[in-house]
DNA sequence: ATCCTAACGCAACATTCGTCGCATTAGGGA
DNA sequence: TCCCTAATGCGACGAATGTTGCGTTAGGAT
């Protein structure tokens, strides 16, 4: 016996059909939002059977979940920009780039994800790694004696990038990047006082 | 001629369909939570006929605006602590108890709101409504000299919830009351480096 | 008390959504 | 090259969702 898996087969037709599919999700996605993101659509526009796409991804969130995974860059780190501050702002910046964006790939997985648990879970996996990735910039500040030893890294990042979500996904009002750069001041001086 | 609406008639047997109906969502709500919110299900509890709130309310979502509008207390105001602080933690206290309740209208409203663009509409209103509200604790605050007086009291009330809404409603992630409060604190103290 | 009509109930219809069984195609190993 | 079968295509089906036309009920004004 081999000892490899028996049951898959990933070879050329299906990863051309995954990446016409994707392809379609994300021409979807541009055109009509994520309103307008439907399986039937995507189906008929990658020129792939309705069938298939829902044996494959079940759902539309599934779809935007395949999505988000696919472009999910491993390789990604924040910043040293030598400085707490100036390494919040970065990081600010780039949650300000990320939601802004027209259309943004991350308001519809957002979106997908009030929707479907699976994709909930997913996006949620995602901010995890995300968030502890970030966590090293905080780290790098107590190394060079910016902040004491104890400081709660999620806490610190929650202070910097909390304000920016809700203004521009719950509330949806718009946020200027100079605004997005104050909140990260804030939370680099949110321990002044202790 | 009257001079008054002809076209509506908000009489007894309108307004009883409306109190049966937004009864019944509420008690979907507490049962299934949003996903099993179904306007079928909303028609069969309340004993109205589906054609009914398919006509009056058009969508799941319309249901939520409804309620979320008949459950507006229009008195509301912030409480007055006396300081600052005091005043954002009774604030995120407030937003913190919405936001673990089980079941949460905020949260379902929160998901309606990425459904159709009407419940987004009426969801920003209401946010803008309250936050114009608790605006009065940064002015109080300036009055008693606390904080200079070009204060923006929205991007304050922003340091002080986003990170609630964001740990709680994106990230899907506990946080307890204490955390909460820091969130207060850090915000009542955010302008001590300016 | 009587009339008008907005709002509601009812049933049939249309559409969309998701599933199932089976035939066909095309990787990939022997 | 040949064979096996995973993956896809295809059409039909059932269920859920939303719509329309029409008859009926009950506010509310006269």
């Amino acid at each position: 016996m081999t000892g490899t898996d028996r049951a898959s087969r990933p070879g050329g037709r299906t990863a051309r059909v995954r990446a016409d599919v994707l392809a379609a999700v994300e021409a979807e996605l541009a055109e009509h939002g994520y309103d307008g993101l439907t399986i039937d659509a995507v189906a008929a526009r990658s020129g792939v059977h309705r069938t298939t796409v829902y044996r494959r991804w079940k759902t539309v969130a599934g779809l935007l979940v395949d999505l988000l995974q696919a472009g999910a860059d491993d390789a990604w780190e924040p910043a040293d920009t030598g400085s707490l501050e100036g390494d919040l702002i970065a990081v600010n910046r780039e949650v300000h780039a990320a939601l802004t964006a027209r259309p943004s790939v991350t308001q519809a997985v957002i979106a997908a994800s009030f929707r479907t648990p699976e994709a909930a879970e997913a996006l949620t996996q995602f901010w995890v790694d995300r968030y502890e990735r970030t966590a090293v910039v905080v780290r790098r500040a107590v190394e060079r004696g910016e902040i004491p030893a104890g400081t709660d890294a999620h806490q610190l990042l929650l202070t910097a990038t909390g304000p920016l979500y809700h203004q521009l996904v719950l509330l949806r009002r718009p946020m200027s990047r100079s605004i997005a750069d104050q909140h990260a001041r804030v939370a680099a001086k949110s321990l002044c006082g202790a």
